[in-house]
DNA sequence: CGAACTCTCACGTTGCGTTATTGTAA
DNA sequence: TTTACAATAACGCAACGTGAGAGTTC
């Protein structure tokens, strides 16, 4: 009976090439990123190599694609944080608040948590706003695309016809 | 009879202003542009102030919309200006050879236009790459956005539930 | 063992943003 | 003449790109 199977966690860690492949981004922009405090390797190998696990992978995912919104490093790392917090707060809040609910008890706890929420909806906010331009963006540049097909078409006829 | 309404053309003239609020671009973006060549008001007011025609205004509408494209400015520049080579020879192309086809002569003018029509082509095909990905992060920010939603309504439940 | 991958500096680049100062337009 | 808009110049900055030189992994 060998314990092999047992375990496949070490299996599932990735190198940063491997991520940078996977979620299509560059190498340099993911220790950048590091650097600026918005993604950190679960583990390191013994000769200091950077190790993923598929947690780490899915949030570097979750800001790649958040990326296109144009917000800066540190909002991001704002809205990660946020996100935390506000998933931290659910799970005392559950005990806490099981049966008593109108004014459970002194404010300082549900401001902070209605000031997160607050924020956490002005990035929604913005985030909707600039996904409107991303497709009027992309409605731009289709027309752009095609008036450059039809231009070298023509000239493609002047220079080789048939 | 004065002679108010004969020509408007210095009213179809636009101050830098103008052209930023037309165009959605900040005037910094614009002057930016011009440095890098890209482009170049047709006149100036008596005191210096950048005054655009609506052809100027159009070449920089259509800059903007190639803009999410990724290109550098050089590579837009250089684009643009392919364009303009490209009409230009279309026009001495088409008095040159109007009934001559087959070899018109030394070849050295087909392989420059070849050349431009190949670098030209090599624009469309990147535009389009880039197209598509434009597509995909647009999916991409879609799906970011509502799961972004959906986690501020279960934490909006647990702030302040109804 | 070598080929491929990764590490940490550290400087370079792109595309503007941002004053600051001074001049122009209506 | 005020008030708003513009010009030039120059420094600043975010988000990486790009080596250099050395170690690590397989």
């Amino acid at each position: 009976m060998p314990d092999e199977p047992v375990t496949d966690s070490p299996r599932t860690l990735l190198q940063i090439g491997e991520v940078a492949a996977r979620v299509d981004l560059s190498i340099r922009s993911i220790r950048h990123w590091e650097e600026m405090g918005l993604v950190r390797p679960s583990s390191r190998s013994p000769g200091g190599f950077r190790l993923y696990s598929e947690e780490d992978v899915a949030r570097i995912k979750l800001l790649r694609y958040m990326k296109p919104l144009n917000f800066t490093l540190g909002q991001m790392r704002h809205l990660l944080e946020i996100r935390e917090l506000l998933s931290a707060e659910a799970e005392t809040s559950d005990r806490e608040s099981a049966l008593i609910w109108p004014r459970t008890g002194h404010a300082s706890d549900v401001d902070s948590g209605t000031r997160l929420l607050q924020d956490l909806e002005h990035y929604i906010d913005r985030a909707e706003e600039r996904l409107e331009k991303l497709r009027d963006q992309v409605a731009e540049v289709e027309d752009f695309v095609s008036r450059l097909r039809e231009e070298a078409r023509h000239a493609g006829d002047g220079q080789r016809p048939r």
